[in-house]
DNA sequence: ATGATTGGATAGTGCTACTCTCCAATATTA
DNA sequence: TAATATTGGAGAGTAGCACTATCCAATCAT
C-alpha cells in the first residue's frame, strides 16, 4: 500500500499523513526504494488512533507523541509508565506551590477520602488545579460533595482496574486509552443523567429515596 | 478603582483586561470622564471567573462569552437556558448523521440505561461523539461498562440536582459553573482512585468484595 | 519515454489568545 | 501652572498550533 492509498483508506489528505510521519505519530513504512515505501494495516489502525487522540480526545501533537511512545514501549516499571502516560493527558496540572506543602487542597481532600496522598502522583497536581479553579471562581467544593464524588469514583476505579489486562503492553494501552476515551463518555453520561433527572422532576416524579 | 489597579488586583496585564472588555467578557466600568472609568469588586470577581473559564476549564473566548451571557441573563425557560449554557461547554459534540437516526450509539446506550432519548439534548451528540471515538480507536465500550458508568453517574446527578438553588439566576450559574468546574475535579478523582486502588493491590491488599 | 507519484524538506495558512503601539483626552505631581 | 503619567479605545502585530501547499529529484506505471 502506498501513501496515497493509505491516506485514502484513512480519509485524510496525503499532506496530513506526511505531517504525522514527520511528527513521529505514525511509524514509517518499509522502504522499497529511494522514493517509495509500503504501508500496511497497522498504519491504518494507527491513523485511526491518532485521529481519535487529536480530535475528540483533544490532545496536542506533542501530547499524542508522548502517549503513543509509551504505549509502544512500556518500560520495566509498569506503574511508573502508567503514571507517566496518564499524566501526559489533559487537563494541565497545577504547578506546585510552596515546597513544604505544594498541593494543600488536594492533600486535605485525599485525607478526607482516606486515600494515599503522594505529591508525586501527577493527578494530585491536577486535583489541586481543579479545586483551586473552583475556589477562585467562587464555587469551592464542599467536603460533603468531595466525599460523595470520591466514593462514586472509587467505585468506577475498581470496576476499571478489575478489567485491566495483565500483559504490560496491553495494560498501558488499556489504561491510557481508557482514560482518554472513556472520560468523555462519563462526562456526557453525567450531563445526560442531569437532564434525565431534571425532566423526571418536571414531570412530577418524586425524587428517588436515598 | 482604575483599570491599572483592577489589572494589578487580578494579576493580569492591563492589555489583557482591555482585551476582555473588548470581547465583552468583562462589563465596562462606570465612566467618570471621557478617558476614565471606575471599576469595583464585581469586576475583580468577574475577572477571576473569566480566568477560570479560559484557563483550567479551557473554554475559548467565544464559548466563555456565550456561557457568561447566559449566566448574566437567564431567560424565562430555565431548562432551555440550562441546556444551552451547558452545551456551550466543551468537548465538541458530534455532528448529526443520517437524519432518521442521527445518534445511533447514543440512542442504544440510553435505551440500555432506561433513560430518556431526545436527540435535541446537546449532550446526546456529545455522547455519540465519545462513543464513536472509542469505537474508531479500537476500544468500543461494552454494555456492561456503560451500565455501570450510567448507574454511578445517575447517582452523581441526583446529588447535584438536590443541591441546585431554586432561584433561576443562581440555578444557571450553579449548573454551568458546576459542570465546568466540577467535571475536572471528578476526572482527577477518578485518576487518583485508580492509583489508590493500584497501590493497594501492589501492597497485597485484597480487592474489595462486590 | 513520458507523465504521474513518491518521500522529503521548506514555507505558508488560518485561527486563537493575547500583546503592543498609538492617540488625544484627562489626571496627577512638582 | 507646567511637566509628566495614565486612561480608554482602536488597530496592528505576535506566538503557537495543526495542518496544507509547493518544490524537487528519484522512481513508477503505461
Amino acid at each position: 500500500m502506498r501513501i496515497s492509498a493509505l491516506a485514502a483508506e484513512a480519509g485524510l489528505p496525503v499532506a496530513t499523513v506526511k505531517f504525522y510521519l514527520r511528527e513521529r505519530l505514525l511509524h514509517a513504512g518499509t522502504a522499497t526504494s529511494a522514493t517509495q515505501a509500503a504501508y500496511d494495516e497497522s498504519h491504518v489502525r494507527r491513523l485511526r488512533l491518532v485521529r481519535a487522540l487529536l480530535g475528540p480526545v483533544g490532545l496536542t501533537v506533542q501530547q499524542a507523541r508522548t502517549v503513543l511512545a509509551l504505549v509502544d514501549e512500556p518500560g520495566d516499571d509498569l506503574y511508573a509508565t502508567l503514571g507517566r502516560a496518564v499524566s501526559a493527558l489533559p487537563p494541565a496540572a497545577a504547578p506546585p506551590g510552596d515546597a513544604s506543602d505544594p498541593f494543600p487542597r488536594a492533600r486535605a481532600a485525599l485525607d478526607t477520602l482516606g486515600q494515599v496522598y503522594d505529591p508525586d502522583f501527577p493527578a494530585v497536581a491536577q486535583l489541586e488545579g481543579a479545586l483551586a479553579a473552583a475556589e477562585s471562581a467562587g464555587m469551592p467544593i464542599s467536603a460533603e460533595r468531595l466525599a460523595h464524588y470520591g466514593r462514586v469514583l472509587s467505585d468506577v476505579a475498581e470496576f476499571d482496574l478489575a478489567r485491566m489486562p495483565g500483559e504490560p503492553h496491553a495494560a498501558v494501552e488499556y489504561t491510557v486509552l481508557g482514560t482518554a476515551l472513556y472520560e468523555p463518555v462519563m462526562l456526557a453520561l453525567r450531563r445526560l443523567a442531569h437532564q434525565d433527572a431534571a425532566v423526571r422532576r418536571l414531570r412530577g416524579d418524586p425524587p428517588p429515596v436515598e
